[in-house]
This record gives C-alpha cells, sequence and structure tokens, in this order.
DNA sequence: TCTTTGCAAGTGAGCAGTCACTTATTAAAA
DNA sequence: TTTTAATAAGTGACTGCTCACTTGCAAAGA
C-alpha cells in the first residue's frame, strides 16, 4: 500500500479523469474505474474529493488557471497585434492537444447541462477568450492593419470554431494530424478574414 | 390507451429525443423520461426501437437523408461558386437551429465514444461535408473569383468551426441570437478568407 | 380472429457515495 | 532515541438509486 500526500493523489486523479476521456471515452468516467486506472479503491477517491462534480470544477479551475492566465497575458501584452493573434492561436492550440480530454470534457458537461455551476464556469472560460480576441483585433484595427469594417465579435466566434474543429477532428482521427501545420494554416487564413 | 403506427410513434420518439437534449439536456435522455415526455410506457419505446442505440443511429440516418441531401444538391448545382456558399451555410446553420439538440446528440455521442458504428456514422457526415465545401472553394479558385493559394482542406476545416461555434453559442446563451444576422456576417467573411 | 400496440411490474447491472475499520506517517513525550 | 499517540491515507463491502431492457398479459383494430 503506498501512500501519498492529497495534494498529490488530486493531481493523479484529475490527470486520470482527462485520460480516460481522451482514451476511453467519456462513458467510462466512473469512479470504479478511475479509482482502478490510478490503482486506487474507490474510498480513496471520496477522501481527495468530495464528489465526482468537484473533480470537473477543480479541473475547470486549472483551465482558468492555466491556460486562461497564458491566453490572458499574451493579449494583453505590447506586442503587435499580428504577433499577439498568433501566439494566441497557437497557445490555445497547443493546450488542447496536451490536455486533449479537456474540450469533450467541458462540453459534455456543457451538454448534459444540468449542473448551472458547470455551465456558468465553461460560459466564463469562452467569453473571455471572445473578449482576448476581440481585443486583438480592435488593437489591429487601430494599428491600422486590419479593416476597420470588420465585425469585431463575429470574427471572434469565427475563432472560437477553430480549437472545436481542432477537437473534433483530433477525437475522430486520433492524431494523424500535424499540430504546428494546422497552426500556421488556420494563422494564415484568419489574417486574410481581417486584412 | 391511444394506440398510433409504429411509423408515427418512431417520429414521436425522435422528436422527444431531440427536444429533451435541447431543452433538459443530454442527462436527461433516458428511456423513463423519453416515455413520460411522450405519454407512453417505457415498455412501450422498445416495441418501435430495439434500443436506445437504435433510435440515434435512426436519427443519424435522418440527417444524412435529410440535411446532408441538402447539402449535397447544393453544393453539385451549377451555380457560382459563391451563391452556392452562400446557400450552403445558411441552410446548414438552419438545420441546426430547427433541430437545435442535434449536434449535442452527435457529439456527445462521439464523446462517449464506445460505440464505434456511431463514431463511423458522424466521421461520415463530417467528412461529406468537408468535401463538399472543398469543392465549393475549388469550384471557386476554377471561376478565377478566389485566391489560387488558399489550401482548401484547412479553409473547408475552418468552415465547419462555424456550425459549432453556433451550437456553443446557441447552448450557452439560449436563443438571444439572431441567425440570419449570423449567417450573414460569417458568410463576409468567409469570402474575406478566400479572395 | 390474430396481429399490433400498449401497460405494469419486473430484472440485473452499474452508478456515486458512505462507513467501519486498517495501516502508514508524523510528531510529541518519555 | 525510543515509545506512544494523533492523524492522514487507504480498503472494500455495502447502500439506495437509476439505468436500459424484458416479460406476461390486456385490449384495440384490421
Amino acid at each position: 500500500m503506498i501512500r501519498k500526500k492529497t495534494e498529490v493523489r488530486k493531481e493523479e486523479i484529475k490527470a486520470a479523469v482527462l485520460d480516460i476521456i481522451a482514451n476511453e471515452g467519456f462513458s467510462m468516467l466512473s469512479t470504479r474505474n478511475l479509482a482502478k486506472r490510478i490503482g486506487l479503491s474507490e474510498g480513496a477517491i471520496f477522501r481527495h474529493f468530495k464528489s465526482k462534480r468537484d473533480i470537473i470544477l477543480s479541473i475547470m479551475e486549472d483551465v482558468k488557471s492555466d491556460l486562461q492566465d497564458k491566453l490572458r497575458n499574451i493579449a494583453l501584452s505590447a506586442k503587435p497585434a499580428k504577433n499577439r493573434l498568433r501566439e494566441f492561436l497557437f497557445a490555445h492550440i497547443n493546450y488542447l492537444y496536451k490536455h486533449q480530454g479537456i474540450t469533450i470534457l467541458l462540453f459534455s458537461e456543457a451538454a448534459h447541462m444540468n449542473d448551472v455551476k458547470l455551465k456558468l464556469q465553461l460560459n466564463e472560460i469562452l467569453m473571455e477568450q471572445k473578449l482576448l480576441i476581440t481585443k486583438i483585433i480592435h488593437d489591429g484595427k487601430k494599428e491600422g492593419i486590419w479593416n476597420k469594417k470588420i465585425n469585431e465579435e463575429n470574427a471572434a466566434l469565427l475563432y472560437l470554431g477553430i480549437p472545436l474543429s481542432f477537437n473534433v477532428e483530433t477525437v475522430l482521427n486520433r492524431n494523424k494530424f500535424n499540430v504546428k501545420e494546422f497552426c500556421e494554416n488556420m494563422y494564415k487564413l484568419l489574417l486574410n478574414v481581417l486584412k
């Protein structure tokens, strides 16, 4: 019986959740299977999280502090809008690629939709992403590099489709996919939209 | 005890599935709740479909014969590429708007992912949409109205993000949303990408 | 009549979460 | 530096519940 600190176990549990979702599918995400995957008893899971829902909420918090912080820093930096847009897209897609399962988890929870708090959390994440992209586009217009007639909010919605499209593609065609090339091409297309 | 032909009940059941998903969330899609919603006993459901999975597969078949037929007709018509792109986008989004719940159903099933056949069906649908869009773009290039340097497949992926983005938006912000305006704006942005 | 459609009351499996109890680790007292 | 007590981490059987699906029987309608 190996014993570990609760901080360590919490990380293991959250990692296992994403692993199960990405590799076995959402329907295999039972506390039983989760415990088995870590090599722990089912009861022990509930030592570290008071409910399954709490695990999901904790993962959402991670997204908010990891991904969103990164994206916020990029969007609000002093660099030219063009560079920020590029960095933003690459950071965004790379995060989703490294943490496969996150998008599925987030949207499955939103689709299941009985949990108001979870829905709010997701909305908060997406609204901020939309806002940050809108800001970059707005700044680019002020710099004079992009078309002033562009509807900023709709352009941001178009942007948000990219990570979604990416995730669908990776879920359905597991990994036969060059991430860097994908980002590079999408960046080029986005520049076309804006100029 | 009202009795109806199995064909009629099948339609009622499938409509109820989409209704539950769109208005109560995926987690409420139990055979119990489904029966209750139609005003039927649970057992009667299984008179008309041999399993819950079969209901989902039947809905997918509907998508394939309704939406895909429509999109195929548009994409393969003799009209100018520009018009086809516009019609395609509008038909696509309108279908998803009228049949709310379809996208959630399709992607939730893909995320749950233990069912190879369901995954294949979804992949087939998306692959055809991608192909049709690719064709429209290709034709537009030949007509000389669009930039020949555009990567057709990636532009198609960017397009596919639009219905996804649309669905996320409608799930999270129930209907405070002008569909026509959304389509119009997205169409404009797509033209920017291509020219 | 006899096939089709319906209902009520099942079934077993799987679910999240709990509980009484055990064991490892830490730290204070002897 | 041991001994001892407190606590953190783990176990696995069990609970109540929901799930998809089945069964046996009733009644409608061709």
